[in-house]
Formats: structure tokens, C-alpha cells, sequence
RNA sequence: GGGCGAAUAGCUCAGCUGGCAGAGCACUUGCCUUACACGCAAGGGGUCACAGGUUCGAGCCCUGUUUCGCCCA
């Protein structure tokens, strides 16, 4: 046994491999980028998208970590300098009520200790229990340069936050003003149209009569929002509408405020929606603040901050919005102003954060004007400089862009970067520091979390100072994030990357799977169907976890994760320990580095596995860079097991025997160890730990797996006709096991076996005998090279070769009669449709020559088989 | 209302340039064969949602339909 193998105990543990790795790499400074002496290529740069600070691990970011890292550690094998940059998002809303919560529960409401004292609990929150997603990530193995780590709200990035935002304010996209936002009552603040969910909601219209002065008639609003009606400043009707045009300009008089409005005419209103009339409430709905602007009409603001009713609201004053909605209905079907109610689906928006019903409200907000920045976004993806992946994402992207709306980035918040705007007076001044002079005041307002993550690509890197690392490492390589933050993070990143850098800040985005649950649902906290990483990791381990992620995660398309399926990974480790294992358990004292290959003699087998693993690298590399990674993990996952474990290393074990010849069993070890080798570092980005530890036991060349080199397939080593003759063994011996099956032979029963066929593959199988025989467990293989054939057999044909199991007495004949007679109809099947193409003119003339000569070929080893076969179903007859 | 995606084995999904449908899990049978029972061997299982069309040939291309999911309004 060799020094190394010692490590390589049974059975595999993963806690124990991977607690110490990390470390390691991190001591040795793997994860740091490193300069390549002569190397023209560019750094491979990629970053996390920053996940909250409050946040822990989910599922969905075992997933896309998993596939970072993949990247990551493949480029740096492949010697590229990478950079991964990690960091933590300041998550404005989502911290404060995390921590506006914790003083709840002392009894502290934060209005009470005010915004300075708010914050310092905040931050030494944040110092505390923040970021420990980041903690959980190390335990994934993820290779991220640490120190570089950043925080949305750490000074140097807030500074960039408010130069964004003082540079847009220069170049005039900046604006303040009052409009209808999308307002959260229970967060107060406002919010931009995209933390808006949609909820499509079984609710009511409400027909309601406002009478019309100075006449009998009153004129009928339909209203999903009866509450509101206590601020309508008008009604309004289609100027052409022929029901309802005679009425503008008379003034109708409002239900239970008994308040005078205007009726008034604008081509907006939709005549066929309910009765042709609306009501115009300006202050609050957005179409009606639109309306209200081209007439002139005033805005009465019904309720407050909270969604109470106010003032304005008279009798339904200090009424919640929802019991207000039913007292008035209540109060208008009791006075008769009520016509009809019918349930109506519509659409309701909901609060991203906290799904409290928004309202849509008046307030003096700052916006970002987005269509100057839209416009050179789109360019850069109709001319493909910025490439999606899958590709369908760029109609989304253009869509979303193309009909852009203002970005309302002040929050009515604490934590976050405070608008760098100043008041004093009239006066108002945008600038990072106070102006000169008394009495200037800072807006209260914090900006949108999303106006500082739209920096990440290059304020990560040190801008605005124009740093080393943002001259060498922007624009990024990749970005590789969820679809679900295309609109919020992607292309507002381009945007900015554009706005403020003048170059994208990547040139491909690869939109990695949704994680949903078994059943497909979205994994949530309410629901409580997602799985706690952390116990996967502890239960299957990180390597596990990792590579399952990867190799179930179907190209953009959901991934339904069922816990079960972390097996594949866990089992797939398991078996690449105990491969290592045999191969150094059988390496013998001498070591392979020092091998010279020219001293080796490979056999066929030897020719065949590095061919077959020329392909398995080729493959692997090859769907790497197409972002196929989940057939990456296919490919050399079938190469390992199916081709390696199951084929070559049993193929090697006779050769490794004490009796073996010599050369040939120092050409097996090496053969092994190669492979295996060539295995791990395939395997190291998908697997980081267990395939460090593997090759730190075995005979290796370099420091550590994670700094080796990505292996390249050698053009010396394809070889086709290794593996056109070694497929052929494997149908051989793939026959006579099934040939055993059938005939309910035990496993552990040895058995003649007899073979005909012609001299070339009669040779081949006697080259190979001594791997066949205990493959097949064959007691006596004997080549009939007269052409003799035994009476009495079970028999099967395997590319026109005939293979025997003469066991007169055990067999049962009849058995192997209707075998056999099942096997013959199932090649005449064949036959027949394989005639019928041949015997179509068309198909000779018009299909490729190579598919024509295909089917002819196939036609012969048809005929011949079924030749064969019906031999061997007329030495059956006779026997009884 | 507009857009996108999906429908293939019991389940989850591959199937790239059109050329006789694959994997993992599950299932059946037999094996603790000296690396691995987290394993080995053999096997069963499909009207490729439906209807048309193009083509010598369609899971794949075109048209329509149905069902499910997502996004936008």
C-alpha cells in the first residue's frame, strides 16, 4: 500500500472531507486573482448578486452559487485570472422590518427612538446577525476572492450611490414631483411599478348613482373602489358617446359628501366599460391623476400614510381603507345610491415585501427619467452585444425596456442611502456634502435598494475613483442571476453600466433555473417547502448538494427539487471514493509521475478509455462553454461511472494481479491513475472537496487541485478503432450475462462458452480473453475456428458472431425456444421496414447517400442475424 | 387583452444539424462477486398532448386546437 492511500479510508464521509479544504484554499490565496505572466486573455470576472443581508440560504442559491462556482473554478483551472467578487445587499425594506420588529418587541417603535438611534441598532444588527448567508456560503465551498467582499451601504459604495444619483440630476433625468406612486401602507413608503405583484382577485363592481344637477336623471359610476368616491373631483364620459355626451359640462352632485363635481368629456374613458361613465379621482388613481391634469381638476387626498380614512373623508373619517369601503356601500345602498353590484375579476397589487394591498396614492416623490437610459440598453441587445441566455430573455428585456416607465426611487424609509438632496427655503441643492451656510436641511427620504445594486458591476470595483481593479476587472465576464430580477436588477445594470461606465457591464447573462417545490410551487417561508440548505449540506454534503444541483437543472426551464434527488449527487461521490480507492489500493510502490509513457505498452482497453476520456473532455468542455452545464455534469458523470468504473477498472483488475506480466500491469496502474486523474480535475468545479481530498491521496502533480490545470483531450489519444473493437467485446459479454439471465443461471456459476464468428473478431476476443472471461464469468471460452457448433446451446447473435452456452441438461430448451423465437420476430420486424425503405424510389433518390448506405448495411446484419438465428432454432427442433 | 414557455417511460427531465426514442429515480428478477448494497448484473415499461400540413423520412419544421405554468397590461 502506497504512503498516499492511507487518506482514502471506507467509507466516504463528507463531513469529515469537507471541514478542512476551505481553509486551505483560502490560506494559500486560491481565490484570489493572479496575474498570468504572458497571458493576453482577459480576467474572467464574475460577481454575486448580492444577496440581502438579513437573508439566509435557500435552495434557490445553492443553485446559482453552485453554478458560479462551477465557472469560476473551471477558468481558473483553464489558467484564465478569475475574480469573484461577494457581497451583501443593504436590503432596505426587508432589514428595517426585520429590525423595526425586534424593537416591537421591547416596546422601542422606532418613531420613538428616532432615525439616528434606528440606524445604530440597525448597523449593529447588521454587525451581528448580518451577512450569515455569506458564512453558509463558505460551508458550499464557493471560491469567492473574500477580500473584496463588499456591502451596498459601506462608504466608498455609498458614495457612488449619491454620485449616480448627483450625475443623473445634472443631465436633467432626475426629477421630483407629485404623482400617484404605488404606495405600501403597511411599509408607508412608496414603491417603484416593479415591487408591485399583480394578484388577479374575484372582486366587485359597484354601480353607483350620482345625481345630476338641476335635472331628474343621474348619471351611473361603476367603481371596484367605492372607497375613493369621497375624493372623486369629477365624472367624466366619452365625448362621442351618445348616452352620455349631453351631460357634459352640467355638474353632478356626490353621494353622501353631497359635494359638486363637474362632468367632463375626454377621449380617455372607455364607453363600453360599464355604464360609459367614470369617476375621476385624481389623487387616487393613476389614470385619473392623468385625466385630472388635462382638466385642471383639484386632488382631494381621502386618507392618510396608513390607508386610514382622513379629514377629507367626513363621516368615514379614522375608518380603515377596507371597513370604509363596506360602510359606504353600506351608506349608499341605504340612501338608494347604490344601482347594482357584480362580481368583477381584476387585477389587485400587492406589496413585493410584505403583500399588503397597494394603494395607489399622491406624493411628492423623486423619479428617474428612464428612457434616455433605455435607449442605448436596447441598442446593445438587438446588436448583440449583450447576449441572453437562454436567448427567449431578450424579447423581455426589449419589451420591458421599449414601453419603460419613470423609476420612482425615494423611499419613505431609514435605512438606506439618504437622498443626497438640500433644502433650505425655496432653495434646493443636490450635492454629496451640505451646502455652505445655516439652515440647510437633507431630505428625509432614502433611495431605492435597486439604485444601488444597478452600480454593482463596477462600484464593487472602487468607483467612481478610477482604481486598479476597475480598469482590470470591468466589465465583467458573466452574469449569471435569476429571470425574476431581469426588470429590478439585469437591465437596470446595463443601464447603468452604459450611463455611467460607457461600456456594458457584461457581455453574456445566463438566467439560471427557478427552484420550485416537488409539486411546483414556488418554495416560500409561509409555506414551508424549502428545504434548509445547511441540512442538506450536513445530511448529503456540499459536494452532493452541488453537483445534484447542477446536473438536474434542465437549461431555463423550473427546477422542481425533491430532496430525494440530492441522492444522484450523494451517491455519485460516493462511488467516485471508492474507484479512487481500488486504484490506490492497486498502484503498487512505484510512482506514476515518474512512469516514463514511451516505457508502457497500452492494450486495447488502455487505447480505448483514453479515447473514450478524450471525449468525455471534449464534451464536457465543450457544453461548459455553451452553458449546457447540467450535460457538462452528464457527460463526465456517464464517462465516470459507465465507462470508467464499470468497464475499464473492472477490464484492469486481472492485469493487476500478482501474476500478471509486469509491463502490462505498470501500464494498468498508470492507465488508472490517469484517467482518474484527468476524472477529478473534470469533476473539481462541480465537486470541489471531495475531489481535493481524492487527489491529495494519490500521486499528483502541483500544490492543490484547485490551482491544477483544466486537462485537454489529446488528438493522440481518439481512436476509433479501439472503440469500434472494444464495443464489440461489450456487446459480447453484455450477451452471454443475458444469455445466463435467461437461462436462470446463478451468478456465481461459471460457464463454457463457445464463440463463432469470423477470424478478425474471433482474434479480438482472444487478445481481450483474459478481461472477457471473469466479466462474463466465463469458466472455458472456446473459438470455434472450424465453425463447429455445439448441439445443444442457448444461443444469441452479436454483430453476426454467434455466442454458445452448451449447457445440455440445464438449459430449458423450451424456454430458449420461445427466446428465441421472440428474438426472430423482432428482427423481422425490423427487416420488414428496413426492405420497405429500400424498395422506395424515392427514398433512393432523394435521401443522403450516407443514410441509404446506412439502411443497406443494416438490411445485411439483419439477414445475417436472423440467418443465424434460425440455425439456431433448428439444432433446437430435433432435441426433445 | 398581449407575450413567453411547457406537454416525451409511473415520476423528473434529456433528445443540439429532421434519419428506427434516452438518462436518473421508481419497478421486476438475481446477486453482500476482495473499491463501492451509497453497490453489481439482467430486464419490463413510450399513440413523443391532439388535428392537419411540409418532406423520401417528423419527437424535432409549419398551421391550428387543448391543458398547464410564468411574465406584462
Amino acid at each position: 500500500m502506497s504512503r498516499q492511500s492511507a487518506a482514502l479510508e471506507q467509507p466516504y464521509d463528507s463531513a469529515r472531507i469537507e471541514s478542512h479544504w476551505y481553509a486551505v484554499w483560502e490560506e494559500r490565496g486560491v481565490f484570489q486573482p493572479r496575474r498570468v505572466e504572458g497571458s493576453s486573455a482577459r480576467p474572467f470576472v464574475i460577481l454575486i448578486p448580492p444577496p440581502n443581508v438579513t437573508g439566509s440560504l435557500t435552495i434557490g442559491h445553492m443553485l446559482g452559487e453552485s453554478l458560479r462556482d462551477l465557472v469560476v473554478r473551471w477558468q481558473r483551472m483553464e489558467g484564465r485570472e478569475t475574480l469573484w467578487v461577494p457581497g451583501t445587499d443593504h436590503a432596505g425594506i426587508a432589514t428595517q422590518n426585520v429590525v423595526e420588529k425586534l424593537l416591537l418587541e421591547q416596546g422601542r417603535p422606532r418613531q420613538e427612538i428616532g432615525r439616528e438611534a434606528f440606524l445604530a441598532e440597525t448597523w449593529s444588527w447588521k454587525e451581528r446577525y448580518g451577512g450569515l448567508i455569506l458564512k453558509q456560503l463558505r460551508r458550499l465551498g464557493i471560491s469567492a476572492d473574500w477580500s473584496r467582499e463588499r456591502f451596498t451601504l459601506d462608504s466608498g459604495y455609498s458614495r457612488a450611490v449619491m454620485l449616480a444619483f448627483q450625475r443623473l440630476h445634472e443631465k436633467g433625468l432626475i426629477y421630483r414631483g407629485h404623482r400617484i406612486v404605488n404606495w405600501c401602507p403597511r411599509c408607508q413608503t412608496a414603491l417603484s411599478d416593479e415591487e408591485v405583484e399583480h394578484v388577479e382577485t374575484e372582486g366587485h363592481l359597484w354601480y353607483v348613482k350620482y345625481p345630476v344637477k338641476s335635472s331628474e336623471r343621474s348619471v351611473v359610476v361603476a367603481t371596484t373602489r367605492p372607497e375613493t368616491m369621497l375624493g372623486d373631483t369629477a365624472v367624466a364620459v366619452h365625448p362621442k358617446d351618445r348616452r352620455n355626451r349631453a351631460l357634459v359640462g352640467k355638474r353632478a352632485v356626490l353621494p353622501l359628501v353631497r359635494r359638486e363635481i363637474p362632468v367632463i368629456g375626454d377621449e380617455a374613458v372607455d364607453p363600453k366599460f360599464g355604464s360609459g361613465a367614470v369617476k375621476v379621482t385624481p389623487a387616487h388613481d393613476p389614470n385619473d391623476f392623468v385625466i385630472g391634469q388635462r382638466h385642471g381638476l383639484p386632488h382631494v387626498i381621502v386618507m392618510d400614510e396608513r390607508g386610514v380614512m382622513n379629514e377629507n373623508a367626513g363621516d368615514f373619517r379614522g375608518l380603515d381603507r377596507f371597513d370604509a369601503r363596506q360602510r359606504i356601500i353600506e351608506a349608499l345602498r341605504d340612501a338608494g345610491y347604490l344601482d347594482r353590484t357584480e362580481p368583477h375579476r381584476h387585477v389587485v397589487g400587492h406589496c413585493q415585501r410584505c403583500d399588503t394591498v397597494i394603494e395607489p396614492y399622491l406624493s411628492l416623490q423623486w423619479f428617474v427619467k428612464m428612457a434616455p437610459l433605455a435607449a442605448p440598453a436596447i441598442e446593445a441587445a438587438r446588436r448583440g452585444q449583450v447576449k441572453f441566455y437562454p436567448a427567449r430573455w431578450k424579447k423581455v428585456y426589449l419589451h420591458w425596456l421599449e414601453n419603460i416607465r419613470d423609476w420612482c426611487v425615494s423611499r419613505q424609509l431609514w435605512w438606506g442611502h439618504r437622498i443626497p438632496v438640500w433644502y433650505r427655503g425655496e432653495e434646493c441643492v443636490v450635492a454629496l456634502e451640505p451646502p455652505n451656510g445655516e439652515g440647510w436641511v437633507q431630505d428625509e427620504d432614502v433611495l431605492d435598494t435597486w439604485f444601488s445594486s444597478w452600480l454593482w458591476p463596477f462600484a464593487t470595483l472602487g468607483w467612481p475613483e478610477e482604481t486598479e481593479d476597475l480598469a482590470r476587472y470591468y466589465p465583467n465576464s458573466l452574469m449569471i442571476t435569476g429571470s425574476d430580477i431581469i426588470f429590478f436588477w439585469v437591465a437596470r445594470m446595463i443601464m447603468a453600466g452604459l450611463e455611467f461606465r460607457g461600456q456594458l457591464p457584461f457581455p453574456h447573462v445566463y438566467f439560471t433555473s427557478i427552484v420550485r417545490d416537488a409539486e411546483g410551487r414556488k418554495m416560500s417561508k409561509s409555506l414551508g417547502n424549502s428545504p434548509d440548505p445547511l441540512e442538506l449540506m450536513d445530511r448529503y454534503g456540499a459536494d452532493a448538494l452541488r453537483f445534484a444541483m447542477i446536473y438536474l437543472t434542465p437549461g431555463g426551464q423550473d427546477l422542481l427539487f425533491d430532496e430525494k434527488r440530492v441522492e444522484t449527487g450523494r451517491f455519485f461521490a460516493n462511488k467516485l471514493w471508492n474507484a479512487a480507492r481500488l486504484v490506490s489500493l492497486r498502484l503498487g510502490e512505484e510512482d506514476p509521475r515518474t512512469i516514463r509513457e514511451s516505457s508502457l505498452r497500452l492494450t486495447l482497453a488502455d487505447r480505448w478509455i483514453l479515447s473514450r476520456f478524450s471525449h468525455a473532455v471534449k464534451d464536457t468542455t465543450r457544453n461548459l462553454k455553451t452553458y449546457r452545464f447540467q450535460e457538462a455534469a452528464h457527460a463526465i458523470y456517464h464517462f465516470t461511472w459507465n465507462e470508467y468504473c464499470d468497464w475499464y477498472l473492472e477490464m484492469a483488475k486481472p492485469r493487476w494481479a500478482d501474476e500478471a506480466d509486469p509491463v502490462d500491469r505498470r501500464t494498468a496502474r498508470w492507465v488508472a491513475w490517469k484517467i482518474l486523474d484527468g476524472i477529478l480535475r473534470l469533476l473539481h468545479p462541480f465537486m470541489p472537496f471531495v475531489t481535493e481530498e481524492i487527489w491529495q491521496a494519490l500521486p499528483s502533480e502541483g500544490e492543490l487541485l484547485a490551482t491544477a490545470s483544466w486537462p485537454r483531450a489529446r488528438r493522440a489519444w481518439f481512436d476509433a478503432e479501439a472503440e469500434r473493437q472494444v464495443g464489440f467485446l461489450k456487446d459480447v459479454v453484455v450477451a452471454v450475462r443475458n444469455l445466463r439471465v435467461e437461462n436462470g443461471l446463478p451468478p456465481g456459476r461459471k460457464v463454457p462458452v463457445v464463440m463463432r464468428g469470423t477470424p478478425q473478431q474471433l482474434d479480438l476476443v482472444e487478445l481481450l480473453s483474459e478481461q472477457v472471461r471473469p466479466l462474463a464469468r466465463i469458466e472455458q471460452l472456446h473459438l470455434a475456428r472450424d465453425g463447429s457448433r455445439p448441439t445443444v446451446a442457448a444461443s444469441a447473435v452479436v454483430h453476426g458472431a454467434e455466442v454458445f452456452l452448451p449447457l445440455e441438461g440445464l438449459v430449458d430448451l423450451d424456454e430458449e425456444r420461445a427466446r428465441l423465437a421472440r428474438e426472430a420476430d423482432k428482427l423481422l420486424t425490423d427487416l420488414e421496414s428496413t426492405k420497405r425503405k429500400l424498395r422506395n424510389q424515392d427514398f433512393l433518390r432523394k435521401a443522403r447517400s450516407d443514410v441509404v448506405e446506412r439502411e443497406r448495411q443494416r438490411l445485411v446484419a439483419l439477414e445475417e442475424t436472423l440467418g443465424k438465428l434460425r440455425r439456431a432454432q433448428e439444432s433446437l427442433r430435433a432435441v426433445p
